[in-house]
DNA sequence: TGGTAAAAATGGATGATATTGATAAGAAGA
DNA sequence: TCTTCTTATCAATATCATCCATTTTTACCA
């Protein structure tokens, strides 16, 4: 991965429709050379997705929190993660180091949906201690990483 | 936003780069009349970007971490999201309840970028506790909010 | 250093895709 | 029912992406 390839991420970062003949105006390539070289950053998965970010108050999900939680035992894993996939409204889930097990980023309609939520968290074998925190306001959400 | 915006914007977020003419063909609609729906969506704000997810561990951005922090009072707040703003690393960061004042998102190369990273946070003016997580594993993370 | 093979870039032609403008269909309100 | 606004379609044009043959560049090794 060179500079041009780290250019066209960068841009497709920016904007992941922009067109390829921009960007190859723009990176001073020629049209199939920039073709060439996305076609290789999808292939080798560097670029995992191309997605929309949608504004989250305007299709009804206006509420944040986090969860932590913790297990009793370590072998809840696997069928907690598949409780985890199938839960959209749960965006993030990582195993992490500290007190609690997993932490939660949970985005939904209201306190409502997250009490809902909450239940069916806390109904999950082998869970024996949660934590919730509401988000009051977003100052930066970026998406993914970043190319310098 | 109807149905058929709905379905746009689902097929935006499983791939942003889905052709007119792509998405024309699957929701049954001409081009022009899909063409202009996403420019409503785009100037009306739903759609806040199009971006490319990149696979982290090829970017060299292999360990992520998640830091809280409190502040001796909160008129420090515009001091720090200026200073969270120029920091690439911080990919969220979210003003919350419960003991801490600020939860931050960091993805960074490795543990002595996060360690200096760590002593820029703490020379912010105002700083009185931090506590950082080691995410030893990430489940799932999903991009943004979606459409049912 | 010079020669060779592989990789990457270019240019022009072709096919696909997007936009434009004119027009028609459908829904809401007087 | 008529008007008006919105949203759709169609056909033409313009733009864009891909393909293929050729050239240039890069990397490697004698």
């Amino acid at each position: 991965m060179d500079d041009i390839d780290k250019k066209i991420l960068k841009r497709l970062q920016e904007n992941a429709r922009v067109t390829i003949s921009v960007l190859s105006s723009e990176i001073s390539l020629s049209m199939p050379a920039i073709s060439e070289r996305l076609k290789k950053l999808e292939a080798s998965g560097v670029i995992k997705q191309y997605t929309a970010i949608l504004n989250p108050e305007l299709v009804d999900k206006q509420l944040m929190a986090l969860v932590y939680l913790s297990f009793d035992n370590p072998s809840h894993g696997d069928s907690f993660k598949n409780f985890v996939v199938g839960e959209s409204d749960i965006k993030e889930c990582f195993y992490i180091t500290g007190d609690f097990d997993y932490s939660l980023k949970i985005i939904t309609q209201n306190t409502t949906t997250l009490e809902n939520l909450l239940t069916r968290i806390k109904e999950q074998t082998g869970v024996i201690k949660t934590q919730t925190i509401v988000v009051l306001s977003s100052i930066i959400d970026r998406p993914s990483v970043t190319i310098e």
